[in-house]
DNA sequence: CTGTTAGCGCATTCAT
DNA sequence: ATGAATGCGCTAACAG
């Protein structure tokens, strides 16, 4: 076997040229005579000539990487986030690098840190608790995307869904399949300053409750975590309060399980007895029984998008960011009320 | 604001020593007298020192990141796994690079030949598909683990439950709840010459039947993808064949929840007529209706054992892998036979 | 268009 | 124990 790594000037000497003609093809910068470029290639693929990343990072000052930060691996919405960032990077020369903040303020600024001292050239996060102000202080410095949170201050670097109009439309289904009394299922409404997702999600119920001249029952709303159990636990809330609803509009389809698992266990059927809807569109949401009525967040799109966008931040050149639509998914754990 | 970056250089200065003092004390070597190791940490506090991970790596040729290669981001096994490998590295001075190979084997050579190009440190395989004589070559030149895959010749660097014992044990039970016609959804059974997770736990069926003295009929074994969808189809071709059972072993909880969906569909109650077990327990399969009974793999677990050996086998230690034991997890989709 | 040269910031011998 | 010197491999002015 060979020993020595081979270097640019191993190609140099081999295509007759200097090491900085090498490095010019290389880097796919300006011109280079035909002929010479062709016998450089040809010696890079003779030698199987591997650029040292190392070298060229110190001397562009560029490290080729992105920093993303994520917040609970394994939840489907967000792993559909990283999905679409993996899949938008993969035609680019930029690799991510992974964090998980688990919610976690202090990992989460330990994520950055790190990032920031293995010099990303960009940062995606996706959900996130950092304070508005850090977040604009690191915006400053280095090209960021954000995933799934609104930060008004950053509202360009942000890609999200009109949350408010898809909880307003999942609500007037409800409504228009005859439904009068409908439970929320919500959970934290913000961190920091910012407004979480699922409060503008149950600002679009509330608004949809008024405009069909329903008044709004505090009663039938109750907080979550988000998580499975909760949901089970917030059928438990309500039926012992006693209030009466046919429908159950959960904020988050794991929410959803969880409460359709609690009526379950009390003989209440869905959706003969209560008509139940979710939101993420998760996996196993169409297998669920029965399938779930749920909104989808077109979250691999959204990642590419990111990822996209990030790069066109890196460049300089303009995000422009659309809005992503979200799109009611109707299945049958909602019935007709007569 | 201040402009240049500060480095070593400037530490020395204000610490009135040499960079390579500097250097030693953050490098953590060798003796270093206790003054000037604290007049250095001064410095590099007051300064807020920030070393470049470029010229460090470029000289001394460690890159300080780790290349995790998925196949699946979005699969509740394997996100465990990766949360694992997260949690694993946090504590350490590793950042992991990640890349989907999604289960296409140009895709997972592409992400390969980019971890090699970018000098990582090691290698952490989650699942996959590169033939076994790629993965030896890669484990010559580069500290190597593979999580939820065994290779034979690389058995030493491969982290995974033992799914031969677990197949057994899943369909011993479903024996000692009386059932004796106990159809399986299986998958794909091999990858190029590796044998499978999911040809481990057929094998396992197999003879957990056997030795009840049962003869095996091929009739009652039907070939899914691992997805929800293809469930719901074996089943279908299971009533189709008109061969009578009493309960089902899918292969994976996904493929459960297809199965579960299609005979709700054709009105056959789960457990009352038909017992359904899965495989992985995902966070839902407690959350079905009937909550599943299935197999739990400490996919976290594993997950950082794969991080922590593969930092024993960069720092050239011995890595000694335990195999990990799966857990019975034993809920209502199953009913006695009497 | 092309070659020469000077760093990039740090780890690491090698002397002292 | 500590400082000086060398080089890691490449990019980017700078000349020609």
């Amino acid at each position: 076997m060979s020993s020595r790594k081979i270097t640019i000037e191993d190609i140099a000497q081999k295509a007759n040229v200097s090491i900085s003609t090498v490095s010019r093809v290389l880097r796919k910068s300006s011109g280079v005579a035909i002929d010479k470029r062709e016998a450089v290639l040809q010696a890079v693929s003779d030698l199987d000539y591997r650029p040292n990343v190392f070298a060229q990072s110190l001397a562009s000052g560029q490290s080729m990487t992105i920093g993303v930060v994520t917040q609970n691996f394994g939840s489907p919405f967000y792993d559909g986030i990283l999905q679409g960032i993996l899949l938008g990077l993969e035609r680019s020369d930029y690799s991510p690098l992974f964090a998980d903040g688990r919610w976690n303020e202090t990992i989460e600024q330990h994520a950055l840190q790190t990032f920031l001292d293995r010099r990303v050239d960009g940062l995606i996060f996706v959900g996130g608790q950092l304070p508005e102000a850090d977040m604009m202080a690191v915006a400053q410095k280095t090209p960021l995307i954000l995933v799934g949170r609104k930060i008004d201050s950053l509202a360009e670097n942000c890609i999200h869904i009109d949350n408010f109009q898809a909880g307003y439309n999942l609500t007037s289904y409800l409504l228009d399949m005859g439904h009068r009394n409908i439970a929320h299922i919500t959970a934290h409404m913000h961190y920091q300053n910012t407004v979480s997702d699922v409060a503008q999600r149950y600002a679009g119920y509330v608004q949809a409750l008024a405009d069909a001249g329903i008044e709004f029952d505090p009663q039938l709303v109750v907080q979550g975590t988000l998580l499975q159990q909760s949901g089970a636990l917030a059928v438990e809330m309500l039926m012992m309060q006693k209030r009466p609803f046919s429908a159950i509009f959960a904020a988050n389809d794991q929410m959803a399980f969880g409460a359709r698992l609690a009526l379950y266990r009390r003989g209440i059927r869905v959706p003969d007895d209560v008509s139940l809807v979710g939101f993420d569109d998760e996996m196993t949401a169409a297998y669920t029984i029965p399938p779930l009525t749920t909104v989808r967040q077109p979250s691999v799109e959204m990642g590419q998008a990111a990822a996209a966008a990030l790069m066109n931040l890196i460049d300089g050149q303009p995000v422009n960011l659309q809005t992503f639509k979200s799109q009611l998914i109707v299945r049958e754990s909602v019935a007709r009320l007569r």
